[in-house]
DNA sequence: GACGTTAGTTATCGTCTGATACCTTGTCAA
DNA sequence: TTGACAAGGTATCAGACGATAACTAACGTC
């Protein structure tokens, strides 16, 4: 995905220190493996992606598992910032509401993480998506003081709306139909708080 | 998955008919694509399941991403059969709630479905994915009457579950802690006629 | 019972992929 | 200035994978 410019004159090369590197790499895994999985992204792939070599990509995190499940722990962790920001109050809920409109607006992250909850049988992946869902469930009663189906129509919510933005649905929604109608209606979110 | 029984005397071999292996290996594909996802499971792992050669598998379908083209299709399907055969009443929304409890009794087409789901830019599979959603909230809308949130709710929900299933949230729930409540929440399914 | 058809196999190839080994070159401190 | 360390590349491999080609044998039909 993103464009590495061409060698061109080939000055003093620059150099990035460890941890710069490792956020560059991070954030071109995330890029590709939205679109290509786990399974369906080569370390090549993300290697392009950041304008490194192959080699070094894998090397750097030891193996390409590794590499997703740093990506996937990274994604999580922001995931959970997000929602832990939320202060509690008598308008939390919107604000919960509003905290995930913010991750939607990049729907990368989420589309890495639709990726990592469908292997989700794979020991590493599960247990950290298990405790995302748990710990996300938890904040919503404490920062809302809601009730545990509200909390639970929070996640499936955003978790339609994952699989819709996933499988393109608001871009083919202009055609109408029911499919439009979903869409609409998914977005707004109305009738949450009941 | 499917174990097959050692060559053992090599009586005659039996053959089957087109349809009749055809229907044999897609089984056996749901069950190894449910794990595995499409890039994470290779045309050998499904003629081994099925107790085919590797060959016979991709020439009988023409290619993999037909293969998996194929089971989806049939799973998407056989999900809207199930909905479909729903007759409409006053007590539609629970009998659609049991519809898909059915389906969730052998949780490995909806794995697959999910599957599909996630690779859903690929464009054959984004439109099947997206018909079915059309399809099934407006058959939610008909067969109960409900309102579109009614329905979208009735699928977030559905998506919720899937995703839990995936994760193995149910098998884990036991330890108690906030994934115990949110799965119970989930499986029980209260206020969702909201 | 001969024969075309169709279900299935074995052999094999070209490519992709993750990983390892080894080499090169900035960078920074003494 | 120099030398050690760390960033990053090149070369290369062994295995997996999808696909094709060519062959074999069961089945229905006349």
């Amino acid at each position: 995905m993103t464009i590495e410019e061409p060698p061109q004159a080939r000055g003093p090369v620059r150099r990035m220190s460890r941890e710069e590197r490792r956020e560059q790499i991070l954030d071109a895994a995330t890029s590709v493996f939205a679109t290509g999985g786990y399974a369906g992204t080569s370390t090549d792939d993300v290697a392009r992606a950041a304008g490194v070599s192959q080699p070094y990509v894998v090397r750097f995190f030891g193996t390409k598992a590794d590499l997703f499940l740093a990506v996937f722990d990274r994604i999580t962790a922001q995931i959970i910032d997000r929602f832990e920001a939320v202060a509690p109050g008598p308008d939390a809920k919107s604000r919960m509401a509003g905290a995930y409109t913010d991750l939607i607006a990049d729907p990368t992250s989420l589309k890495v993480l639709m990726h990592g909850f469908v292997i989700g049988s794979e020991p590493a992946i599960g247990a950290r998506a298990r405790a995302t869902f748990a710990r996300i469930f938890a904040l919503y009663l404490d920062r809302t003081g809601g009730t545990a189906e509200e909390a639970r129509n929070f996640l499936a919510h955003g978790m339609l709306l994952n699989v819709l933005f996933a499988i393109e649905a608001p871009q083919h929604a202009a055609t109408g139909g029911a499919l439009a109608d979903l869409v609409r209606c998914a977005l707004t979110g109305e009738g949450l708080d009941a």
